[in-house]
DNA sequence: TTGAAAGCGCTAACAC
DNA sequence: GTGTTAGCGCTTTCAA
């Protein structure tokens, strides 16, 4: 069924028709009810191809992320996607993985694809080295790209973040006012959000002097989601000697190794242990005692980003960069 | 830059053009090397409308999922993703909510994108009343639909299942053998695979006539990440004066309640309650003691399904429906 | 308010 | 081995 079919059963040009779907008001009621009438009946969708071919697109947008089944990205996927949706979107879903290479094609094959935009989805996208971040220059060059939770100036790049160094810094301050002054920062990441997040800790640390030691700011190396592993790192350090009543982690995930580490050692929480986490996920509630975390408030910034990238599709002068504030959610890990 | 402009570059017609595009043997060494030399120096690709026009297909593939954020969904998502990718596909993703007018409308655009397939994941896509069915076997009529951990019997829908009565039956029967009688079993979906994991059990408790209330199957209404709530119904069944010694969730999520109930009434884990999930996902190693879970294979689920969807498309003959089995995964939760 | 016709960029059948 | 050309199904001037 195509546009020729509708036009010759409705008796009127496939222009008349083409008007009809593209809701053109130069289109007699009497003429739009008929044409429509055949629409109907014939249950006719336009073909999306010759459609793309004509307008140059397809009213897609590209997301691009490292790995779909991390529990924030695809928090913020999910989101992304639904708010799209709802605005006439579809959304080419593509992970890349966390070489710059992977990435590198993903975002080129998208492009090709002809989506309309691309929306990086988590902090990982953006490198230290400038040199780096080339790659988000270039396809910018073609069509817009959307940064959630990270950060470039560069011409139609747009960033949505969410306030992790302050955040992150007041969170500090309240565990330090709550009697706490030996706090260990736990993270296993270094892209720009995790950066901020650091930042946020020492600069609470240092005004304070408490900073003592480098050996409180422990990284990670291991995967995102082996938790086993995270707590054996945790445990290699209490052998060490290493000590400390204050635990403020980059992730729930981390935060939630913390909780096992007490566990296994019957050190107390929050008595002995106060323990922070970031992202304020479902796993807040999955432990004992319930995690106080980090609420980045991710369901605000994909809404921020999604009118912001209408607005730029819209061709309207729209924000380069907007940030949020987070909140501290208190819970059983924090006196 | 379009096949024309590489053409006259090139000093070929785009015929010739297109033959080496598309790695057609008929082309002369020298002619081929000389055209590719052209395409590289301008960065040429190929516009992919037009293509699809002329081929009628994009080589993309649609991915419909109730909600990409759920933690198994995801997972299983990010394997189709990568799995496709790798072999030259691309993924439209599509999040339906559970409504059934939802996932017709979802289904019907994704099949006018023109995608080469759909693959629909979880199990809830499969509805009781055949007549629910249907919106999948209209889809059928058009492109192959792939189901994962779902069954229908309809022309060109393709099943790809987790034994999951199996499962459960050999999970039940273990508990019962480790000496646990009275087992409640808890779930939140009557999804096909919601319904064959009961059966499992149901099967496994029958036999041994250890059925003998209708209060140990318990099923959980709420939010499917609402931890707290879950633990409010244990709680709740408590206070009613119901007991039970063992406990088999039909998710990790319901399990991981559970510990957190005894945790809160002081219930021993395992010795005066034994518990067992199902997924094997990463909540397993998030709480203490860890969870004996049930690993229902889900990237060989995957990868399956992307081999029999290629050899669909290929034109070759695929078996209907392929079962694999599960396995139970023990840890501290269990005797 | 409507219709005719010229593209959009590509593929593939056919001719040479 | 290579070129010519007719579509693919739609949008969008331009005329009427």
């Amino acid at each position: 069924m195509t546009i020729y079919d509708i036009s010759e059963k409705a008796g009127v040009s496939i222009a008349t028709v083409s008007r009809v779907l593209n809701g053109s008001s130069n289109v007699s009621e009497k003429t739009r009810k008929k044409v429509l009438d055949v629409i109907n009946r014939y249950e006719y969708t336009p073909n999306a191809f010759a459609r793309g071919l004509g307008l140059n697109t397809m009213k897609t947008i590209g997301i691009l992320c490292a790995d779909s089944s991390d529990l924030y990205l695809a928090k913020g996927i999910y989101y992304i996607e639904q708010k799209l949706r709802s605005n006439g979107y579809d959304s080419l879903l593509c992970c890349t993985g966390y070489t710059l290479e992977n990435r590198i094609n993903s975002l080129n094959l998208l492009i090709n694809k002809k989506v309309d935009s691309v929306v990086l989805v988590g902090s990982n996208f953006i490198y230290e080295n400038e040199e780096n971040n080339r790659y988000i220059c270039n396809a910018a060059a073609q069509v817009p790209i959307m940064l959630l939770n990270g950060a470039l100036d560069a011409p139609n790049v747009y960033s949505i973040v969410s306030d992790d160094f302050t955040s992150m810094y007041e969170a500090t301050c309240q565990m330090i006012d709550s009697g706490v002054n030996d706090i260990l920062y736990y993270y296993n990441s270094a892209s720009y959000s995790g950066k901020r997040k650091l930042a946020g800790y020492r600069l609470a640390m240092e005004e304070r002097d408490l900073l003592k030691s480098p050996e409180l700011l422990q990284f990670y190396r291991g995967s995102h989601e082996d938790i086993p592993a995270m707590t054996e790192h945790l445990k290699q350090l209490h052998r060490d000697g290493l000590s400390f009543h204050g635990l403020i982690a980059a992730d729930d995930t981390l935060a939630l190794s913390a909780i096992k580490y007490a566990g296994e050692l019957g050190i107390a929480i929050p008595s002995e242990l106060s323990i922070i986490g970031y992202n304020n996920s479902m796993l807040v509630n999955s432990c004992v005692p319930e995690l106080t975390s980090i609420d980045n408030k991710l369901e605000t910034l994909c809404q921020h980003l999604i009118s912001t990238l209408l607005g730029v599709l819209d061709g309207r002068e729209m924000p380069k960069k907007t940030i949020f504030s987070g909140e501290l959610v208190r819970r059983g890990t924090t006196r």
